[in-house]
DNA sequence: AATGCATTTGATGTATACAAAATCCATTTA
DNA sequence: TAAATGGATTTTGTATACATCAAATGCATT
């Protein structure tokens, strides 16, 4: 009883704040802050009903975080995210995804294969539908039942903040058929190797499978590059 | 000239908000501030002859990097670091270090690898008087010089974020001799891996040299528990 | 003496006020 | 006409004021 209160309060209880960086960062990842946008407070703060105050305390986080970059006396803008910072974050997560598959090989127990094997087929069903949004989440939540299995706190929250980085770049490429299709058989193929607890195989899938995303996106970002160019 | 006026006053102006984050952050990884004291912002205002307004911004960047938790409605306390946290930040970091000797293998020219034999020589010296302080300045020269060779800045900013956060425990494990003779040896090794190219000898010892490490501070941490408890 | 309730104190969360700097636009001058 | 200058406007950086909540204190009652 006590506790289901208190728990309440903890999800009840959110500073303006939180919510606004929240917002602020969806805002990014999605794209409807474009990159280079002036992030003006008082303008944020009339928009989100809230005063200077906790926008400023919202930005300070994303500074922090990349999303945003302080320019002295002139405030906050959206972060320009270049090629090669896609690549350099892929290059790391790409790191960090075969360290997360070796730990998981030796701690992943049949709740967490059967969670993988769901998300894989999720993953499959939204695909044959072409729900992209759905995809995305399933693809997420492939990665990140990997990394919780590691129970290496700074591993997931690194993953986190990673994962976030290049989201925006992600949200499109896997409309390509061909694409998605890859994704698919490399999850399985991962899976696989943690079922059977071969720990270099599993490093070696998961390094390649980002290494096959980055790929991905560098085409897609080219072919976007020149779309955008003709809008 | 007005590129230099421009850097002069890029390095001359500073926010109150970062001069009070660097302050605390410092305060925090040197233990003057001790995990699980409360950062009272009038307190810390007063004392630092600033208002409440760039403490909490400071406070959120600390909040967003861990160094201090937010407890709702009673403000920032110092984040306790268990040996789990620092072993699962550890971890982490061995795998960028292998990441990173990797990359640097195929990037290092002679001048770096001559600025890996000075760290290495002046870290020798230093441990010769006992000059702890030197001792850690070069070590964290050596890493520092490897990351910044593979270009990588999200690689580079990640490893300036975990090595802070073990700092606080490595300050005295180097007084050990045995510890500091092992870390010029493994460092040798590392520079001679990357001379010849080596990538998967220099992946191989750039982790082993971490973990290393991290048996070394839980080993001090468990020594230090019991004197703390003497105290 | 212990418990319960009211008051008070003090800290955080939020909003607003003020000062300095940067930008923009119009006017002036060469 | 173009460049420069000066003031008005806007925005940030900082400080302070107000509101809200939590805990502590103290007093009264049992």
């Amino acid at each position: 009883m006590i506790e289901d209160t208190y728990s309440m309060k903890i999800n009840e209880y959110l500073p303006l704040r939180d919510i606004v960086f929240q917002t602020l960062r969806k805002a990014i990842l999605t794209g409807e802050l474009e990159p280079g946008e002036r992030l003006m407070e008082i303008q944020l703060g009339e928009k989100l009903g809230v005063s200077r105050t906790p926008i400023r305390e919202a930005i300070r986080k994303l500074e922090l975080e990349g999303l945003v970059i302080m320019v002295p006396r002139k405030g906050a803008q959206v972060a320009q995210f270049t090629e090669k910072d896609i690549q350099d974050v892929l290059e790391v997560r790409a790191a960090l995804e075969a360290l997360a598959a070796k730990i998981a090989c030796k701690r992943m127990d049949d709740r967490a294969f059967l969670k993988l094997q769901l998300a894989i087929t999720e993953y499959e069903y939204a695909a044959r539908e072409k729900d992209v949004e759905t995809m995305i989440e399933k693809d997420v939540e492939f990665h990140e039942t990997i990394f919780n299995a590691t129970q290496n706190d700074k591993l997931i929250q690194l993953f986190n903040n990673l994962r976030e980085q290049v989201h925006r770049y992600r949200i499109a490429y896997l409309k390509n058929v061909g694409e998605s299709e890859l994704v698919h058989t490399e999850h399985l193929e991962l899976l696989d190797a943690l079922k059977q607890r071969n720990e270099e195989l599993a490093e070696d899938i998961a390094a390649k499978h980002i290494q096959t995303q980055c790929v991905s996106i560098m085409r897609f970002i080219k072919n976007k590059a020149v779309i955008t160019e003709e809008e």
